[in-house]
RNA sequence: GGCCAAGUAGCUCAGUUGGUAGAGCAGCGGAUUGAAAAUCCGUGUGUCGGUGGUUCAAUUCCGCCCUUGGCCA
């Protein structure tokens, strides 16, 4: 069976580019790991794949739902899974390409049976936690869950919450229901990662800003603002947490001034490739093949001849 | 040219009634199991514009100089 690819990196650093090379070379179709990409509509704030790109390779996992929905790593885990089948049934090649590291690392090492997420219940815990603050969620934790509990911090309201939801849905501790994982490594077959690790942590801020910039320019904040009249979006949904629209809601909204909008929305890009970096650094990267084979060399010629 | 104000962390600023300084943001490091472009944890030595003086001790008081902004010529 053919390798798949997996290509990771930071955002702007040229993953995008480097894919669509690879594929026309390696008569390859693409898998966008990227957890912005799925949402229609969000093109320029998500540096989406023109039409004219997705005209000349196949692009998969891009415009999936609508802005007002929401993803998550184990609907990605399937629909990867699937789109890796899919392609690998044509002889062709699967590239999968994205900073979503979860998303990764989800599907190579897979999750642990655990419910989806119910927004019945997380709103519920929400206005607990609007009325009496996220420590005392945390205490609650403590007492169904004192594993898990004792692993977070009293302010990390995404886990926490998490973890309660699922302990109410089950009945059972999420600790407990973590233990086991289940692995999936078939589905995917054999892999050769690639990592792109920018050198230069300046020149990665100075692309950075570059490329948000060409967003605004790209009418960013109209894009926005088309989206909020056609869909009734809500500041709190996951779409709208994503890097540059978040910022541009504050804009749109009059909060802050374009001066602000744009050291913001660089500066949230900034931190976004760190934590991205972070995930490479990190042991958890280890789960996916070291590079070995004559391929590295080639991407590593494909990102020299590029830039 | 004269008068006034301001020069303190990358940025915006606070502060020390004289005992060499601290917030927010940024940056940096880390965590990461159905919202992950999310969520969270950790991390603050900087000729306190320069230089002379007073003092046991100056970033703080005084003189001179430099820079920036404003007002007057």
């Amino acid at each position: 069976m053919q390798p798949a690819i997996l290509l990771m990196g930071p955002t702007a650093s040229g993953k995008s580019a480097l894919a669509m090379a690879l594929a026309q070379r390696l008569g390859g179709e693409i898998v966008s790991v990227d957890s912005a990409q799925v949402y229609r509509g969000m093109d320029i704030g998500t540096a989406k794949p023109s039409v004219a790109e997705q005209a000349r390779i196949p692009h998969h996992l891009i415009d999936l739902l609508e802005p007002t929905q929401a993803y998550s790593a184990a609907m990605f885990v399937r629909d990867a899974q699937a789109a890796v089948a899919a392609i690998r049934s044509r002889g062709r090649m699967p590239i999968l390409v994205g900073g979503t590291m979860l998303y990764f690392k989800a599907l190579q090492e897979g999750l642990s049976a655990l419910p989806q997420a119910d927004a019945a219940i997380r709103a519920e815990l929400d206005a607990w936690a609007a009325r009496d603050g996220w420590p005392a969620l945390h205490a609650e934790l403590a007492r169904v869950d004192p594993v898990t509990a004792a692993r977070l911090p009293p302010g990390d309201a995404q886990r926490i919450q998490r973890a309660l939801e699922v302990q109410r849905i089950t009945g059972l501790p999420l600790s407990q229901l973590q233990g086991h994982r289940a692995a999936t490594p078939s589905a995917l077959g054999p892999t050769v990662a690639i990592a792109l690790v920018p050198e230069d942590r300046a020149r990665l801020h100075a692309a950075i800003a570059q490329r948000f910039d060409s967003m605004l320019a790209q009418g960013l904040v109209d894009e926005l603002r088309d989206l909020r009249q056609r869909y009734a979006l809500a500041e709190g949904m996951p779409s709208m947490r994503c890097v540059g629209y978040r910022q541009a809601w504050a804009f749109i909204d009059g909060d802050i001034d374009a001066a602000t909008l744009r050291e913001r929305g660089v500066a949230a890009t900034r931190q976004l490739a760190k934590r991205q970096l972070t995930w490479l650094r990190s042991p958890a990267a280890s789960m996916f093949d070291p590079a070995a084979s004559g391929l590295v060399e080639a991407a590593s010629a494909l990102v020299a001849s590029s830039s």
